[in-house]
DNA sequence: CTCAGTGCAAAAGCTTTGCATAATA
DNA sequence: TATTATGCAAAGCTTTTGCACTGAG
């Protein structure tokens, strides 16, 4: 087992879930993943090394990684979910509707609107997750 | 007819659409209904009034005036679409996991980021969307 | 050994689509 | 009248669930 597997199992039994194979197997994926990952794209994947993983198996476990504080899911566009480990400086995404691409920045956005939005200095914020999309710079050009 | 559904139906024309029934209704149900309505909600109060009108023609009207501009869609949970007139300020939204409260607030945040953030500087922003979740002020009270 | 986790198949949302009918410009 | 839009029913996708079986602790 290399190293990857055994520090996904460490994180498994850290969150106090049994660390199986499929689990594992899927934490590293989402990790190797750049974090925009869907879960029929988690399942194709996990499918090519463990083929009779199954479908609800994924959706299983996203849900409990997600619960467990271990994943955070974004909203890309309007019909699937991603996933992505969690990330511990806050970040946000630029979203291309040309290209499809996703540009990630860090911004501490949160802490901007608690101090500078009257609404939310009595909200306590547990997660926040801004959404830009446009054109990148690329498909800028290609649209002139 | 009056003033709000004739404007409702010059709103269409102007977006070269046809006005029929359903869509004025529809339009109109969206500019009462606070922003948050989900397809859903928009079918069942549209049904209240026009009985008759189907789900489909909800859907393939709110795609419709999504793809004119005409209204915004925004994504508060993971499952449904909820509409809101597209509206002249940018906006933002709080979502209480506690109670589901959606609490507005006005801030130029694609104006800071633009101007902040290297990653954007170079991306044509055509929209942004800022989710925060977390507690209200009473549900935070009650969670004491 | 026990209970959490898995696979399979079936169901459950939400959303889209094909087709004949109705309504708008 | 020529399209465009509608209603209905059926299909499509993503996600969830029931149940018997398997495997981790």
């Amino acid at each position: 087992m290399d190293l990857a597997q055994e520090s996904s199992r460490e994180f498994l039994n850290t969150a106090g879930l049994r660390s199986t194979n499929q689990r594992t197997l899927i934490l590293e994926i989402i990790r190797h993943g750049q974090g925009h990952l869907d879960a029929d794209e988690v399942f194709r994947r996990a499918r090519s090394k463990q083929p009779r993983i199954s479908l609800s198996t994924v959706y299983r476990t996203l849900q409990k990684l997600k619960q467990m504080g271990l994943i955070e899911e974004l909203h890309f566009d309007e019909t699937h979910h991603h996933y992505e480990i969690k990330p511990p400086e806050e970040h946000h995404h630029l979203v291309c509707q040309g290209c499809g691409r996703v540009i990630e920045f860090q911004y501490p956005l949160t802490r901007l609107v608690q101090k500078k939005v009257p609404e939310a200095k009595d909200f306590e914020i547990t997660n926040s997750e801004l959404q830009i999309t446009g054109y990148c710079s690329e498909c800028k050009k290609n649209r002139e």
